[in-house]
RNA sequence: GGGUAGGUGCCCGAGUGGUCAAAGGGAGCAGACUGUAAAUCUGCCGCCGGAAGGCUACAGAGGUUCAAGUCCUCUCCUGCCCA
């Protein structure tokens, strides 16, 4: 009885923010048959290694292999090293950007790391899947594709809008989730996790394990965190994102302009609020508090998950000072030292902060361009020995000799 | 293999041989208003130049023309239909 009541408990923990458990009662069979044999769940995920970095999107899921962590089972992060250097074909010529094994292993490794600022390293097993598919060999690939049919490919949303839009698909593209699939023959996942946008790879890999005689995974999908735009899916090309490894002050400044509306989904997938508490949150937005304040809470919150809690605490200082109050600019500057005089055109382009010449001066003409407070109105030249600041916009700024 | 429709700036998309750096929309940037939110309004939105102007660009390579995104030839790429 007192058994039941745990894993009761332990289910309830693992099933906190998840959209589908597929089936629907694999979860407690996967946990109880591990328990009759004495031994962990596998519980797999994998990752693309094509950017290196992990932002606030993959931590609903890294978050959720944490709480399989919690209670004592193993985690098998794949890198996909494999698929990232051939390239993934999807969409136009300009993503078939094929990585070379340097950039591949570069990028898992600063992958891991930030990984691990969530999880346990010592519960996590890595496994490249470079391993298994640098060996396999012709024959093994036809045994593989043979196992699923072009129907059924097709099932896939994505694939079959491509394909009734009349837009291309590669057959490399057919062969991903067969690959995706394999690596979980290959670990012996017992689960694989995802985003919802991951249900079909992952139902794949069930019917992959099955045909190669294994008792298929449970598939548990999670929601998908929308970026900073408030609309499409947290992720990197889009230029949405809000990366773990951002310093401090660029946490807090993408967290604060988020739509309201994302406030409480943020809450729930991206912190460790709980229910309750993010209730009584909920409740205080509906009777007219500020939404900012409840903004102001969540980046301090997330700010000080990465990084700690005075750090956290500052972020949100510092933004009311340079943002709200216009006292200040941000602690992580930079700065320049001139060791000639310089305009300012240059200053700027030089830096990067601005992407041409051209583009400067139409800031100027807008009256962007601000030095030490004073709005500019044309190009000025700066003194190699002057000490200021120049702020481009709301949110750039730039030291000079300070 | 045959037929056919296409390939235009970050994306979508219009484009008559000259008036095209290329309509329109989206995205983005800036200003106003705000809570660095949203919405709204205004301006900008290839590069260089103070400007005049120059340069690069309409899949690629050639060609015709005083003049080509627009015409011709070849190549590459993609969709659809047929085999």
């Amino acid at each position: 009885m007192e058994l039941d009541m745990s894993l009761e408990k332990d289910i309830n923990y693992l099933l906190k923010g998840v959209v589908e458990v597929i089936p629907e009662d694999g979860l407690k069979n996967k946990i109880l048959q591990a328990q009759k044999d004495g031994r962990q769940l596998r519980v797999k995920l994998g990752v693309d290694p094509s950017s290196p970095d992990i932002h606030l999107g993959h931590t609903v899921v890294l978050r959720k292999l944490k709480h399989f962590q919690d209670l004592g089972h193993k985690i098998v992060f794949i890198i996909g090293d494999f698929t990232g250097r051939i390239g993934d074909p999807s969409g136009k010529s300009s993503t078939r950007k094929k990585l070379t094994k340097e950039e591949v292993e570069k990028n898992a490794k600063t992958y891991k790391e930030q990984a691990f600022k969530i999880l346990d390293p010592e519960k996590t097993e890595i496994r490249y899947n470079s391993e298994w598919f640098e060996k396999i060999n012709f024959s093994e690939v036809l045994e593989l594709t043979s196992k699923y049919t072009v129907a059924k490919m097709l099932e896939r949303d994505d694939f079959s809008k491509r394909y009734k839009d009349g837009r291309p698909i590669s057959i490399m593209e057919f062969l991903y989730p067969l690959m995706q699939g394999y690596d979980s023959v290959v670990i012996k996942a017992d689960i694989e996790i995802g985003g919802t946008d991951q249900k079909f790879n992952l139902l794949v890999g069930r019917d992959i394990q099955r045909e190669y005689g294994m008792e298929p995974q449970v598939v548990m999908t999670l929601p998908l965190l929308e970026g900073t735009d408030g609309v499409n899916k947290m992720s990197k090309s889009l230029g949405n994102y809000i990366g773990i490894n951002e310093s401090p002050t660029q946490i807090f400044g993408k967290i604060m302009s988020i739509p309201d509306e994302l406030i409480i989904k943020y809450f729930e997938l991206a912190t460790d609020f709980t229910p309750d508490e993010i209730m009584e949150l909920k409740n205080r937005l509906e009777h007219g508090d500020n939404p900012r304040d409840i903004k102001l809470l969540l980046g301090e919150t997330i700010v000080s998950q990465y990084y700690d809690y005075e750090t956290g605490k500052r972020a949100k200082e510092e933004f009311l000072e340079v943002f709200s109050k216009k006292l200040s600019i941000p602690d992580n500057t930079p700065t320049i030292n001139l060791t000639q005089p310089r305009s300012v055109i240059d200053i700027l382009v030089e830096n990067n902060i601005v992407e041409s010449k051209g583009e400067v001066k139409r800031l100027i003409k807008q009256g962007a361009i601000y030095i030490n407070g004073e709005k500019i109105d044309k190009d000025i030249e700066l003194d190699s020995s002057v000490k200021c600041v120049i702020k481009v916009g709301k949110k750039k700024f730039l030291k000079i000799n300070d």
